[in-house]
DNA sequence: TCTTTAATGATATTGATTACTATTTTCCAA
DNA sequence: TTGGAAAATAGTAATCAATATCATTAAAGA
């Protein structure tokens, strides 16, 4: 949306530290440093990108910290993954239009059938400078399998 | 959809033949066993799991060209990828219903405010036996940036 | 069949992530 | 305010996914 100015960064983290109270997490100066270079931004950075920017002001913080960090945020909904399926690449030889639904415990992923996912109003607007190619639909959850475990 | 019947495989594999002599493809064997594993089902596997199938009837196969070749066949739209950000895992701090637009070259993120994405209706059937957490809807294209390089 | 050129296999390397463990820090209760 | 239990961190090793390199092999048209 608008550019993210230092008094919403200040508000975002002070939430950040009250949500973490909240849920029972330590407030440590690594956390705090991860979730503000997160808050900071739009441009969705991976954890190397996070961690390297931190690492020039906070020298020894290490890279597990960073891994951990963002897994535990993102387990409590304090910051979401863009990416689910990120862990490794997956194909389809299935071309007609469909769409998908993943389980973010085992990963499985399964087709969805949906008319009204497979025939979205891409405006200009939306598209801005992108010469578009296609969008997916990805709906996340948690299997019949993985709920009976 | 329904379940893909031994007919539906052949047929899909001599299309593929077909269309790989189109494209200037060498047919090979390896190619059509990728090629037929992909078709056979509807899992979505790795390259991995696809590589471990073909070693049971072709043991001497190398995870490079699994590799390859599936690179190859999605370039060349032959097949496509489920997660086109499968690198690393990206993360977002802003909480606020949104979606993204990646670059398939730089896969740089760009967040994309449309409401007609952020409330679609999502239908028992769609949601099949799954515990639905939330979805998202990710546009792929080219970047400006990316094009003019 | 011959030849060109693309494709493959094997291995090494890089990059992302997780596992492990000793040490340190947070934060609550005394 | 301080002591201590529990949680978090740092550092390193190990694992897993993907890519690079290069010598060898195979496909397909002349």
């Amino acid at each position: 949306m608008s550019d993210i100015t230092g008094e919403m960064i200040k508000d975002r983290i002070s939430e950040f530290i009250d949500r973490s109270k909240n849920l029972g997490l330590k407030v440590t100066p690594q956390r705090i440093a991860i979730y503000k270079e997160l808050a900071s931004t739009d441009q969705h950075p991976s954890t190397e990108t996070i961690y390297k920017k931190i690492k020039d002001y906070y020298p020894n913080i290490s890279l597990t910290t960073v891994y951990r960090t963002l897994e535990t945020f993102e387990k409590l909904g304090l910051i979401s993954v863009v990416n689910v399926l990120y862990n490794a690449a997956r194909y389809d030889a299935n071309l007609e239009p469909h769409n998908h639904i993943v389980c973010t415990e085992c990963k499985r992923v399964e087709d969805v059938y949906d008319d009204s996912f497979t025939t979205l109003d891409i405006s200009d607007k939306t598209l801005g400078d992108y010469q578009i190619k296609g969008y997916s639909v990805l709906l996340n959850g948690i299997c019949k399998d993985c709920r009976s475990n």
